[in-house]
DNA sequence: ATCGGTACCTGCACGC
DNA sequence: TGCGTGCAGGTACCGA
């Protein structure tokens, strides 16, 4: 499911568990836990309070009182419920205080859950979140990349949090081919390039998020950026603004949606 | 140091 | 009805 919209929608949703205790937690599936100790974990786990949650790019931190980090990514299909029946896809069952049940759902199984008693290195070596980065500072990273641009974009350690969808869309609002080397965008077309990442980046959130196929927030919640979108899965379509059909091509193995008209390399 | 390609999973839509 | 194929919001890891 999720970009940095989806899981800020997410992390918002589950921000009344600042403050409850984890009475308990088991574990499942074990593979969302890449390698981790279940056991050990539910341990770590058990009677701590949650003293904040944060996103990271698309990495959910939670904090526990007294040391120690809960390191959640949804991957693709990774849901986060609270309450709700747990199912076939069930990971991981958190029981708090005050009778509430934090569920991790994920088909896919390349989410994760991970705890850790510093702060992650993962996280740490992420780029500058997109809603944040001044232009001076993308812009020197942009010409320093040898690299088509849409595959810069999904690269968390250049801005973290953009995904397949928001990278295609913010692609077509600064009208910049996925192809177009990024060191080649400069000036005014960078401008309108850090200008449009933060614009649809912010509807979208808005909006709770794109929900793609079941995506929905903590409270079952849908997004419906997804009435909004303007190239990503419109193969075919005509472009909103020449009625150009639009096409798909891969870029680093990933569909990507672009008007060949209005977007430029 | 950076880059592109591949592996990791399950589920769904499609054509035959 | 069933089977094979391709596709799907993700990152980690490998070799070049």
């Amino acid at each position: 499911m999720p970009e940095l919209p989806e899981v800020e929608t997410v992390a918002r949703s589950i921000a009344p568990l600042v403050g409850r205790r984890i009475v308990a937690a088991e574990f499942r599936g074990l593979r969302v836990l890449r390698g981790g100790d279940p056991d050990a974990m539910a341990a770590s786990l058990q009677g701590r309070r949650i003293d904040s949650i944060r996103r990271y790019g698309k990495f959910i931190l939670v904090s526990l009182r007294g040391g120690g980090y809960l390191t959640i990514h949804l991957g693709m299909t990774g849901k986060l419920l609270l309450g709700g029946p747990s199912g076939k896809h069930t990971h991981a069952i958190l029981t708090l205080d005050r009778g509430g049940v934090l569920l991790y759902d994920d088909s896919r199984q390349f989410g994760r859950l991970q705890y850790s008693t510093e702060f992650p290195p993962r996280i740490e070596k992420l780029g500058p979140e997109p809603l944040e980065v001044p232009f001076e500072t993308f812009a020197d990273a942009l010409v320093r990349r040898k690299t088509r641009i849409k595959a810069l974009l999904l690269n968390q350690d250049f801005l973290r949090g953009i995904g397949n969808i928001y990278a295609d869309e913010a692609l077509f609002r600064a009208g910049i081919h996925p192809l177009a080397m990024a060191s080649r965008i400069r000036g005014e077309r960078a401008r309108c390039l850090h200008r449009a990442i933060a614009e649809v980046l912010r509807e979208a959130i808005a909006a709770g998020g794109s929900s793609i196929s079941d995506y929905v927030d903590a409270q079952g919640r849908k997004g419906f950026f997804q009435f909004s979108h303007r190239v990503y899965q419109r193969t075919g379509e005509p472009c909103v603004t020449c009625g150009t059909a639009i096409r798909r091509v891969l870029v680093a193995q990933r569909s990507s949606h672009f008007c060949p008209r209005c977007q430029k390399r």
